[in-house]
DNA sequence: AACTCGAACCGCCACGTCTCGCATTTGGTA
DNA sequence: TACCAAATGCGAGACGTGGCGGTTCGAGTT
């Protein structure tokens, strides 16, 4: 069902010129801030006609939303490391770390607030990219179920609240970002390091992030 | 250096042509969405010249800024209660009924939104509201410290981010409005109850938690 | 006289639509 | 196989729309 159109006329959708107005968009973003981002902003610095952006894309907000969903997956692992406690602390880490690249928070800012402003875009903005944060920490909760570490006394759904309120509390109210005393204050609240074999808070070795 | 004018000319600020424009301002934001407030919008329906608000307000995300930043204060009590737990309890369940009262959470939504675009709002958002209501859970805190009933674990600030970092994210990224449910788990997780049958919240007997 | 108010007018800027001319791909035809 | 025609993407830019923010005016108030 999916391609039903095998067989259309005319060139092919240019990748170049996608690629150019992803960057050209997040560029704007980081130098000049989500208030000046313009679509003919973003057209002019990709080398772009305006309408190859409104052809491709609903509104200006959704070129920054797929420039970000996609590194957001790339640089936040979720990959088995054998204890819930040690992929907690990588998910903190790669989170924060990623939420400190230069560009970054002022571009998640600017799509949060923007959901606000637009409906449509606000339930694209969940399912593309809010949803799929989460889903990226269920999946770590969900091992964590299997091995039974994950605290009975707090529900997933609990979890990921606290986690993602405080990121995006901080991110959006105030000018802390969060570091690695947030993620040690977090992950004492959420995975509490149990009195059990041989798992130390601190000296746990969670390998290098890449 | 306050009020060194006593002696001045011509009328007085007109107070009823103030309160028309902030309940426009709330009305229009509750009814249409904070992305048709305009300043034109606000004046036509208070009826009022658009230079009357721009002669007394930055802009119009300010007009709505003081209409919301009154009510709050006003609805939400840190009256002293005798317990930690039971004043927290109050603030969640004051602050949850405020924010699902029709109008308010839409309002602060576009709120923090602006406060995300324009940065001179931000700075004012952050200091006549998100402080003020962080403050006002300080009280709390601050009462607890001093009956030796707070968590000795988690630090106040953290707390706050806590609380606040759940409530706005609900309230930005989900439409899962705060409920009682989530005033008690929240409860539990920052005032957990002593370890004991019956009912704890009235429960004076409390020892120091460390 | 000093000050406020409602009303109206203006230039600015980004939006979103549209059109043009050209390049690219495919289907049909000789 | 060679070639043409239809279809589509593209860069570039013109155009009308709408809200913003700032100004001016006359009337009313103290």
């Amino acid at each position: 069902m999916a391609r039903a159109e095998p067989a259309r006329r005319g060139p092919k959708r240019n990748e170049t010129s996608r690629r150019a107005i992803l960057t050209a968009a997040f560029e704007i973003t980081r130098v000049d801030g989500v208030r000046n981002l313009t679509v003919e902003g973003i057209a002019a610095r990709a080398g772009v006609g305006k309408q190859t952006i409104y052809r491709w894309w609903p509104s200006k907000t959704d070129v920054l939303l797929e420039a970000l969903a996609v590194t957001a997956d790339l640089r936040v692992s979720v990959a088995d490391r054998g204890s819930y406690r040690a992929e907690l602390t990588e998910f903190l880490r790669d989170s924060f770390a990623l939420l400190a690249a230069p560009g970054v928070g002022e571009a998640l800012r600017g799509l949060m607030a923007e959901a606000q402003l637009d409906p449509d875009f606000g339930a694209r903005f969940r399912v593309d990219f809010l949803e799929r944060r989460r889903a990226a920490l269920a999946e770590v909760l969900d091992r964590a179920r299997a091995r039974g570490e994950a605290p009975a006394r707090l529900p997933d759904d609990l979890i990921a609240d606290l986690v993602f309120g405080t990121i995006w509390y901080r991110t959006l109210a105030t000018d802390r970002t969060p570091g690695e005393d947030d993620a040690a204050a977090l992950l004492d609240l959420l995975a509490p390091a149990v009195a059990r074999a041989g798992t130390p808070a601190e000296g746990e070795n969670h390998g290098p992030v890449e």
